[in-house]
DNA sequence: AGTGCGGCCTGTCCGC
DNA sequence: TGCGGACAGGCCGCAC
């Protein structure tokens, strides 16, 4: 579900109602996440202001004077407000109520998300500390990235996943900016050119943008709800086309897993 | 330090 | 129709 474009498409939606909102509550309907909520988050949070809410990678942060609420939506996570009354579905795991009456609620069947809380500025959380750049700033330009991929071997999809290179690249997105970028994913980081990472980070931010744009619209969702393909899913060049010709040349996309990932690309336009 | 893999979970789909 | 197994958009934590 959640590629950084959901993240930061839940982000706009979900500030409005939270912005300034006080923490009435928190319920806690299932604590087992990939780690356990802690027991003391509800008093923790309860009756703070959320001054603020801000993306990092695909982290969600929800800051209060006394700390702050990191949540990541891990596979199949999702986040919706809705009013407080409203009776909880299977898999609804952790409400966040203000006083206004608003309810912000998590949903997630795999359980491979996350509900935790720092006292602390949350960058310098553990899991956050050390993150790359974000792929939307100039931070992740050519240069770094080229100097970073030095003396590595790892083949240049997973490299690009690897959030302490650049954070928030899933691996939908990593395939699509490798065939935009014309490289091929298993090629070795560390034995690509300078320009070519170049090609590549700007493919990176084109196709998150894109995304983004279009609501971070996700595969599983759209041909669930409505049975058609969706807007975003038209435009993939390559994920998920295994079999079918390429859109820029007729040949055949390839299918291939690398580091225990799906990837697909098109072996004559990926060198 | 870099790399590769196991594991956390449920839901869905495919082949028998 | 039922059942087992593979697979799914993430990513930490560990062994080497």
């Amino acid at each position: 579900m959640p590629e950084l474009p959901e993240v930061e498409t839940t982000l706009r939606g979900i500030t409005p109602y939270l912005l300034q909102q006080t923490v009435k509550q928190v319920i806690i309907r299932n604590k087992n996440l990939r780690w356990p909520i802690t027991r003391s988050l509800a008093a923790d949070i309860k009756n703070q202001t959320i001054q603020s809410l801000q993306r990092r990678g695909k982290y969600l942060l929800l800051n209060t004077e006394a700390g702050s609420l990191i949540i990541h939506l891990g596979m199949s996570g999702s986040l919706r407000i809705l009013p407080a009354s409203t009776a909880p579905q299977k898999h609804d795991h952790f409400d966040l109520i203000t006083t206004q009456g608003q309810c912000l609620r998590l949903h997630d069947p795999r359980r491979f998300g996350a509900v935790l809380w720092t006292r602390k500025s949350p960058f310098e959380h553990k899991l956050l500390k050390d993150l790359g750049p974000e792929p939307l700033t100039d931070e992740f330009n050519s240069p770094y990235v080229f100097n970073r991929s030095r003396g590595r071997k790892q083949n240049i999809k997973v490299f690009i996943m690897d959030s302490k290179i650049v954070t928030g690249v899933g691996n939908i997105y990593a395939s699509e900016a490798l065939f935009i970028a014309g490289i091929h994913p298993a090629r070795a980081a560390g034995r690509i050119a300078l320009a070519r990472y170049e090609t590549l980070v700007q493919s990176v931010k084109e196709v998150l943008l894109a995304a983004i744009q279009q609501g971070g619209t996700t595969l599983r969702d759209f041909t669930q709800s409505d049975g058609k393909p969706g807007y975003f899913k038209q435009q993939l060049n390559v994920y998920g086309r295994a079999g079918e010709s390429c859109h820029r040349c007729g040949s055949e996309i390839k299918h291939r897993v690398l580091a225990q990932r799906a990837t697909y690309f098109c072996p004559q336009c990926q060198k």
